[in-house]
RNA sequence: GCCGGAGUGGCGGAAUGGCAGACGCAGAGGACUCAAAAUCCUCCGGUCGCAAGGCCGUGUAGGUUCGACUCCUAUCUCCGGCACCA
């Protein structure tokens, strides 16, 4: 007998798969189609068992979904763009390019010998140039609608390497490279992608998402739009000639509580409002402070409130009362106005800064329970709604009969506008990088900016460019890029040497699956239209905001431009728990990976896709233990074992009507009990398994059922012995099937041990006997005297004395219902009468 | 502080309101073996008991129910996200 050898197996049928191309599909309208994708990996580092829980969750579902009749879209490529393929080559003296495709390679390899479902053929690699085009024709698109422009932002800067800084270059507000120089912040021209244009569709469209998104994912993107509906109020100065200030506020009701205007540090009025004043100088300084400790990032969250009034008076347009203007540090200039309201009574902040400065704390709204504040009593601030107080005409409404009535009068008065506000930002692409998707954009002195045209795409990277990590950018400093003709007039100009963020790269990257070689645009609408939306997205986490995020806002910009119809890009999102090792996360940086490769060389593909399904649910964390491992290998040598001792026996064996048509077997056509007891042990199973598979996705929980099976055969061996051949067949022909998604190899491999011809193990996934997979339990309504006392569910065949012990029934007059007919009234005494109900 | 999730044996975890701890890991004992590995068999929440069996037990306190790991209320702890958002 040989010995299962998942080494030999899984070659053998990654071969045939190949061969066979049983994994290619097409856009076919006749069949119903099923999109399955996992979020595309960088390509960096070494395949671990994170990467591999990730596409094994997948690849089950591509099966699944497959052998259910589904055509299937199934694809997979490389997110290939971005900084550390720069930082490698750099280190190892070579190119970038060189970098990313040795590591395509390899993870090719790797994720092949797992075995994964991909249609190979719609690969993509997001540093192509036949790929990265159509980020600039999509940039284009977005330039001519004004959704693409640009402003002077703010960026990280390291002087001594006299560059811009990626977020994750900083450590702790010191260059990663320069541990004791700190990081500046420059203003420089960046480009922008108006993702604020989309904001309220891109909250309320959530909606969209409810039930096939995870909950917290929905609300982490509620919370990053941030929208607040409120106003804003012009604030006049007293001095009569400056600028109003303006303030934004959600709680326009409270405004005649207000004891001060407080501006943020960085409002562009501070400086033209301290000017003149006695104490400026004094001010200034305090203003310089407040400015540079805003840039200590981090400890701030739990900083004290500090501020300080500037000397300057507005006016209340409300109460006509004149209000001091503060500075604050807490105010933030990237929100709203930039200046607030100070109402103490009614914010928590304020509450805190006019404690600290003495300032004044009138109430202006009433709890509606009956409770009255007072000035004594008030030992916080109270931010609910209630009814208004002291606030002249509107004095009595409820609150939200004030917002919308003082809301109103302002917008008639002139001095305000009601007004919605969000959290959420335009999306900064600009990155001063060399391996990233040039922005087409050409500057002429003549002709100013100018887009490229459509016709000149892609522009190409340059070939060779010189990558120090220092200086200007590497585009920047390569002249054959930079120097230009102007498309308009002809003339010398400069190519844009920025390029963009590689979140670009992601999203949309799953439209150009549908059709991956498209050379006249980026996809077409027919494919597309079939194969999307997205049925089911796998993937992390960490992607819950910002990758998600722009490809929803992706979606709806190429819906508007008339490329597809659909305004969500993707149905149902699966997080799936990441894989740990020593209580955190598998990482290169952490040093705790497990390689997928040496996984595959010491148990196997199949054994490493069953551990990481059967070691937790999939949406919760796993802690790898090389211990448990060894369970799924033991598991399925076991199996292996007991399809080969059975084999022969069946190969003989006639079918029962075989798995590929519906299986045909019924209980009266057993002929032994031993018969009857597995057979409805396997298609309980059969049942339960769909079920996990279809709706619950508890693969865990699915694999113990299956090796509750399994020992249940073994334990009833000898088979031979009360189990026709062709019964045999039937219980071992539907274990193989059941594994089929999750351990492909070794599946097929017993799949054809049992006598199949080959190209067969794509059966479709079988049908189980309604009336074997009954449940052999039965529920027991308990009557006592007419009164139902309650319900009971037990096996078949319970004795009357455990029945009652069960029901926790008294010595009483009972009457046992089953599925609402009385079966039998009894006395019950204390003779033990065998009530079979089943 | 706000939002989301989770608390079950030594461990990972199972359980549509119906025998809590399935399945697996680790552990103990045994069979096979010269021995080991592999394999096979038995035991494995706590407690009382020679045993049959009893009692307790799903973070804590209540509640609903004939019946609660499951539903409700309160509370504690842990994890994740956001966080001076006006």
């Amino acid at each position: 007998m040989a010995e299962y050898n998942p080494r030999l197996i899984e070659a053998k049928w990654q071969k045939r798969w190949e061969e066979a191309r049983v994994f290619e599909t097409e856009a076919d309208p006749s069949k119903p189609k099923y999109y399955v994708l996992e979020m595309l990996p960088y390509p960096s580092g070494t395949l671990h068992m994170g990467h591999m829980r990730n596409y094994t969750i997948g690849d089950v579902v591509a099966r699944v979904k497959r052998m259910r009749g589904f055509n299937v879209i199934h694809p997979m490529g490389w997110d290939a763009f971005g900084l550390p393929a720069e930082n490698a080559a750099i280190k190892n003296n070579t190119h970038p390019r060189t970098w990313t495709n040795n590591n395509i390679a390899e993870f090719q390899r790797v994720l092949r010998r797992f075995g994964f479902s991909y249609d190979w053929r719609r690969e993509i690699s997001t540093c192509e140039p036949e790929y990265y085009k159509w980020n600039q024709w999509f940039f284009l698109r977005m330039l001519e609608r004004g959704l693409a422009y640009r402003k002077k932002s703010r960026v990280n800067w390291c002087p001594k390497c006299a560059t811009v800084l990626a977020n994750e270059q900083v450590v702790n507000g010191f260059c990663w490279r320069h541990e004791d120089t700190r990081v500046e912040s420059r203003e420089i021209e960046q480009w922008f992608l108006k993702t604020t244009a989309y904001a309220e569709q891109l909250l309320d469209d959530l909606k969209l998402l409810e039930g096939g998104w995870p909950e917290r994912v929905i609300t982490m993107q509620r919370n990053w739009i941030g929208k607040s509906v409120g106003a804003k109020v012009k604030f006049a100065n007293t001095d009569g000639h400056s600028a109003p200030i303006e303030v934004f506020t959600t709680r326009i009701d409270t405004i005649y509580g207000m004891s001060a205007l407080i501006l943020a540090p960085g409002h562009p009025q501070v400086e033209h409002l301290l000017k003149g004043w006695n104490h400026e100088k004094e001010l200034f300084t305090q203003l310089k402070d407040m400015r540079q400790s805003s840039v200590k990032v981090e400890e701030l969250e739990t900083a004290e409130k500090v501020g300080f009034f500037t000397g300057r008076h507005v006016v209340n347009p409300f109460s006509g009362m004149e209000i001091p203007v503060w500075v604050g540090n807490f105010v933030l200039m990237e929100y709203g106005t930039g200046a607030v309201m100070c109402v103490p009574a009614h914010d928590e902040r304020d509450f805190e800064f006019a404690t600290k400065y003495k300032l004044a704390i009138p109430i202006v709204v009433q709890p509606k329970d009956g409770t009255e504040l007072t000035d004594v009593s008030l030992k916080e601030a109270f931010t609910e709604y209630g009814k208004s107080v002291n606030s002249g005409p509107y004095s009595g409404l409820e609150t939200a009969e004030a917002l919308a009535k003082m809301s109103a009068e302002a917008e008639a008065k002139g001095f305000g506008k009601r007004e919605t506000v969000f959290r959420l930002k335009d999306w900064g692409i600009s990155r001063q990088r060399y391996w990233g998707t040039p922005i087409p954009v050409i500057y002429c002195d003549k002709d100013g900016m100018v887009a490229v045209p459509d016709t000149d795409l892609p522009v190409v990277l340059p070939a060779n460019p010189k990558l120090t990590g220092m200086g200007e950018s590497p585009l920047a400093a390569t002249p054959e890029f930079v120097n230009v003709k102007c498309p308009k007039c002809g003339g010398m100009a400069r190519r844009e040497t920025d390029t963009m963020d590689t979140f670009v790269d992601s999203s949309w990257y799953f439209y150009r699956y549908c059709d991956a070689h498209n050379d006249k645009t980026p996809y077409d609408a027919a494919k597309v239209a079939y194969w999307f939306p997205i049925d089911q997205y796998i993937g992390g986490i960490t992607h819950a905001i910002l990758h998600l995020l722009y490809s929803r806002f992706w979606c709806k910009v190429m819906r508007d431009l008339g490329l597809i119809t659909h305004s969500e890009p993707i149905s149902r999102l699966f997080t799936q728990g990441m894989v740990q090792k020593g209580g955190v996360a598998m990482s290169k940086s952490k040093g705790n990976v497990v390689g997928a490769e040496e996984m595959a060389e010491k148990y196997g593909a199949d054994t490493g896709r069953l551990y990481t399904l059967f070691a937790a649910p999939p949406e919760k964390d796993l802690e790898w233990s090389e211990e448990s491992i060894e369970g799924s290998w033991r598991f399925l040598n076991r199996v292996y074992r007991l399809i080969e001792r059975h084999a022969e026996t069946v190969r003989r064996a006639k079918s029962r009507g075989g798995a590929e048509a519906n299986l045909t077997a019924n209980a009266d056509d057993a002929v032994s009990a031993k018969e009857k007891v597995l057979l409805r042990k396997v298609h309980q199973t059969l049942r339960r398994v769909t079920q996990d598979f279809e709706t619950r996705w508890h693969f865990n929980a699915a694999i113990a059922l299956i090796m509750e099976l399994t020992n249940e055969i073994h334990a009833a061996e000898p088979l031979d012995e009360g189990v026709r051949p062709e019964v045999q067949r039937e219980l071992l022909e539907l274990l193989t099937l059941m594994l089929a998604p999750m351990t492909p190899h070794i599946a097929a491999e017993m799949w054809e041990m049992l006598g199949h011809e080959e190209g067969q193990w794509l059966a479709r996934w079988p049908v189980f006997d309604v009336e074997l997979a009954r449940e052999t339990e039965v529920e027991i309504v308990v009557q006592v005297n007419g009164r139902v006392r309650g319900k009971l569910k037990v096996p078949a065949g319970t004795p009357e004395a455990e029945l009652v012990r069960l029901a926790k029934l008294e010595p009483a007059v009972a009457t046992y219902l089953v599925n609402k007919r009385v079966v039998k009234t009894i006395v019950v005494a204390d003779k033990l009468v065998n009530l079979v109900v089943a």
